[in-house]
DNA sequence: CTGCCGATTGACTGGTCAATCAATGGAGGT
DNA sequence: ACCTCCATTGATTGACCAGTCAATCGGCAG
């Protein structure tokens, strides 16, 4: 018997997750709360995650492993760096767009609390950083770059400017329309660009 | 009696706090704990503070009200968009450096903690970036930077630039020595500025 | 029809802490 | 000596919640 939606309840309540972590943070909110969300019973969230922990960390591993590739992917695929650290910067952007409570939940929950949870993830957060700065080590070798600059530091400002403005949208410091999102990712890009050609 | 030494238990209370704070993070330790680290019993915590939330609360007021003060100081002072910049990343590294622990604690536990915690304090933590933004759109109107960038976007990226560079140190990820302090500084401000300006 | 097994349920337990509060101490005033 | 005031103490309380577990459900194979 093909049970033709399975109503995959694992998705369902990593679905509900992720609203409930965004609306009231992850400290905030009782695994019944995901479970009430997800419309299920409380005991059925221990079935799928063996703690509360790791159903942020899942939804973390499952995000945080596309803007991995979707850097190598840039990396690969654009032929000047400025294009690169372009599409690396749309990419985080339109994750943004596209789900913005996950996002929400991944920035304030794992990235930016390195103490609590984030503890966990440094290393793979520090593998986006350092596929960042291969990115510009390889404009310095080509030119496209000035050489002084250190590669892991320039890096890691480019990350925090892009994680700082999502900041100012999920946390409504600065508005936040389509129109937002493109001028900000052209003057980041063309900003930090700029700044690191030679002079 | 003069009690030479009041051994003025409130700050000594605030500075374990800090301590305490920075080794487990806010969520982790038990007020409890910080009783302990000051040596004083755990009703007198309660004698100075309202709620733990309270203790938090009073240092990063004490340390932000710091910075609001030096962007307006630096804003008064230098002549340059640039110097001016260079002046608030100076400030913000060397409050680092003079006291990693309690910088530590404000960037982990407030700054970067905007929902639980940091909710209450958006209002000064934006005045910040308002300060700088000031500075930028000055530059602007004096043609020592370029007019198409929003001021608030730049002085977003700007101190969030900033701040992922610390986190690089307080988190070990990037090496912490005193040249990378000053070479961090000068990069930062040189190629945003660079950025910044006409072309 | 029957038995099996994984999915699902939700009441319950155990432990953790924040916050309270009644008691104690000791300095200064009269 | 005595009193008042406030700092100081730390045991106790009350709430809260993650995680457990025994019971139930329901599809399917034999």
């Amino acid at each position: 018997m093909a049970q033709a939606p399975p109503a995959d309840k694992r998705r369902l309540i990593l679905d509900a997750a992720i609203r409930v972590f965004a609306r009231q943070g992850f400290h905030a909110t009782r695994v019944s709360d995901i479970a009430d969300e997800a419309g299920v019973a409380y005991g059925l969230v221990y079935h799928y995650f063996s703690s509360k922990d790791e159903v942020l960390n899942e939804l973390f591993i499952e995000r945080w492993s596309l803007l991995l590739a979707a850097i190598e992917e840039a990396d690969k695929t654009a032929v000047s760096p400025r294009e690169k650290l372009g599409a690396v910067a749309t990419f985080i952007f339109e994750s943004y767009r596209h789900d913005p409570e996950l996002m929400k939940v991944i920035i304030v929950e794992v990235t930016r609390a390195a103490n609590s949870f984030g503890r966990t993830h440094l290393e793979e957060i520090r593998r986006a950083y350092e596929s960042i700065a291969k990115i510009v080590a390889d404009g310095q070798a080509s030119g496209d770059f000035r050489g002084d600059v250190a590669p892991m530091f320039a890096s890691m400002s480019f990350y925090g400017a892009i994680e700082q403005l999502l900041s100012g949208w999920i946390f409504g410091t600065i508005p936040a329309s389509d129109a937002d999102f493109d001028q900000a990712r052209d003057l980041l890009v063309t900003t930090i660009c700029d700044g690191l050609e030679p002079r």
